[in-house]
DNA sequence: AATATCCCCAACCGCACTGCA
DNA sequence: ATGCAGTGCGGTTGGGGATAT
């Protein structure tokens, strides 16, 4: 059924989650050349990824100057109010909130805001016209999202853990950083990363 | 205690756009 | 002009931890 491919040049190109060592190869390929022109650096960087890929990692995770993790009751205000002038314009939205990726207000938009308004729309009307949390793309968005900022801004911020700044961008690995066959004990260790780090000076 | 269900989020996909040869 | 490679964006998903039964 398939041919395997068997072509001499077999491009093997690993998806799923990011490893440690990954991490540390991106990094360092990226603080000695710079980024940019993702596809030839995945493969000069001897990254077995595409260039999205690693494109995606770099912005959404490892750049230095990104900010993961709990969301401030400022920013939850900011998001919504974008929201609400832009719709689902992540990117234009994440313009405005120094640190934080178009990728993580998307994932905060639907698990914790989005939600909570579809509970209050089916709470409190049955049969409301269903403005709901589509928002019209065309330009601006009028006036659709009024409901939902009075509703959050009051109480919903319920479990709100206060802000934790990972000093390094260097944490958060899955602890099994996947290998098909888990064998926790012969991965790297965070010492072997760092001196392989320091290690590759080009 | 065991298992089913829910929930989150990192990373994927397809498509649109851009610039270049 | 047109095909192609690179990039950016938004929707979607699947794996696994958390929670419920």
């Amino acid at each position: 059924m398939d041919k395997k491919p068997s072509n001499s040049q077999d491009v093997e190109v690993r998806k799923g989650p990011w490893t440690m060592e990954e991490d540390l190869i991106l990094i360092n390929y990226i603080a000695n050349h710079g980024e940019g022109v993702w596809n030839s650096l995945a493969r000069a960087a001897g990254l077995k990824r595409t260039g999205k890929s690693c494109r995606l990692r770099w912005l959404n995770y490892l750049r230095p100057d990104v900010r993961r993790g709990n969301i401030t009751p400022d920013e939850q205000l900011l998001i919504m109010e974008l929201h609400a002038k832009y719709g689902n314009r992540w990117s234009k939205i994440a313009k405005h909130l120094p640190g934080r990726t178009d990728n993580e207000i998307k994932n905060y938009w639907r698990t914790r805001i989005q939600k909570h308004i579809k509970q209050a729309e089916t709470l409190s009307g049955h049969h409301h016209h269903h403005q709901s949390s589509e928002i019209n793309i065309h330009g601006q968005a009028s006036t659709s999202l009024t409901t939902s900022t009075t509703f959050m801004s009051s109480d919903a911020v319920e479990s709100y853990s206060p802000p934790m700044y990972p000093p390094p961008n260097l944490e958060g690995y899955p602890a099994t950083a996947s290998p098909p066959s888990l064998s926790n004990d012969n991965f790297w260790n965070m010492e072997d990363l760092w001196s392989m780090q320091l290690l590759n000076g080009d």
